[in-house]
DNA sequence: ATTGTCATTCTTGTATACAAAACATCTTGA
DNA sequence: TCAAGATGTTTTGTATACAAGAATGACAAT
């Protein structure tokens, strides 16, 4: 099942987002980019349409599209909303997990330990998206799993830039190993609050990805 | 601030879809929709996207676009999340509602109460549904508001629907009195659960659910 | 000098034309 | 008769052409 091209496009532009290439408040221009990707304009608006849709670009009418980077205050908001929402998810996945999904939860919570051994910082971002969509999935609850995994990507820049700070890796780690006993205690209560602890953005955490936004305001 | 021509078409797609013109797995033929709207396929085409970035509709690469009414467990699922959203909402709104937006609630209950009495189903959900958006508001978190707001506008169909159940009305009004009173105590964990109860589909509410389906079924 | 107005130009929004892929139908061979 | 392939039709995806609204700049009037 190929993809349509504007799709490509839209991810493309995801990634050029992400990666700073354009900043916040950016204009994207339509022609520019209908010759950055050598295609017509049609297909660039149909990706620029796909990404208004998801929050990460605003569209004016008549006036063009712009980079919307959350600020500080939405940043905080976004970071609330995933912890609850992780934290539904454990509860749910503590009390409907299978034997199969926690061996596999066991088996990437170990190859996150080996890539926080290994300072593998990106190799451990990758692992623990895995971790975190396996509790997802084991809430039974599709819906929410897809609600997860959209807000997962949203927040996936400003998360990684987290891991970068010192030691955040292994406390992230020991914060995993409570959320594994909670669920494999069907302790539902236990490992929500243990994954809102893990999720929620307080104290040096916030302080660390106030800081980490410094550079993208000037 | 005049909206462009493919938002309101997508609107009214969006009315068309929910009171039923368009079925569940109805095709929607794009020449067939300029006609009917008097536009050229390019704006239909706009907003078929955003209708399937919303889930409303589901988009086949080079099949067409087909109406996508969840079933009876993405449904229960939507239900489910849109229960925990209500409820962290609620919570927060608890410990962080101001005195005049605590006075707006209160009236905006006594409008409810005033549908009940006159039987008004319509008017009884469109009170409803402000009442609901005051303790989204009250959260302090915009993001929340906002997924709160899309979640509710996704499932005004079914709740529609469920409000015509004899008593359902009545039984809401008493739940609400528990949500306010609630916030009122600043009881955080309360309101959370009553709000829980209040939208969470079971017992009874899940068999009129379910029974409200069949004609889509058929 | 400053401000308001007008015109030019640029950019978005919409229509139409074209290309390509999927579907349906018809033909042909065993 | 049935199957497989070719062909034609329909429909989506993309390109281009056109229209309308907004930004910019010049010019005039106070």
């Amino acid at each position: 099942m190929e993809r349509k091209r504007s799709d490509r496009i839209a991810d493309a532009l995801e990634g050029l987002i992400f990666d700073g290439t354009f900043a916040d408040g950016d204009r994207l221009d339509e022609v520019q980019l209908a010759g950055r990707f050598s295609v017509s304009r049609t297909p660039i608006r149909e990706a620029l349409h796909r990404l208004s849709q998801s929050g990460l670009v605003v569209q004016i009418p008549r006036r063009g599209v712009f980079v919307r980077q959350p600020g500080p205050v939405e940043l905080i908001e976004m970071f609330e909303v995933m912890a609850e929402l992780e934290a539904v998810s454990a509860r749910l996945a503590a009390a409907r997990i299978s034997e199969t999904a926690l061996a596999e939860l066991h088996a990437a919570n170990e190859r996150c330990k080996h890539a926080v051994e290994a300072r593998d910082t990106d190799g451990y971002y990758l692992e623990n998206e895995q971790f975190h969509a396996i509790i997802y999935r084991q809430s039974g609850n599709s819906f929410l799993e897809q609600e997860c995994l959209r807000l997962q990507r949203r927040l996936q820049p400003f998360r990684r830039v987290q891991l970068r700070v010192r030691g955040r890796m292994k406390q992230s780690m020991a914060e995993h190993e409570d959320v594994v006993a909670a669920i494999e205690a069907a302790d539902g209560d236990r490992a929500a609050a243990a994954i809102r602890r893990h999720v929620s953005v307080q104290g040096e955490k916030f302080h660390h990805l106030m800081a980490s936004l410094k550079p993208a305001a000037e």
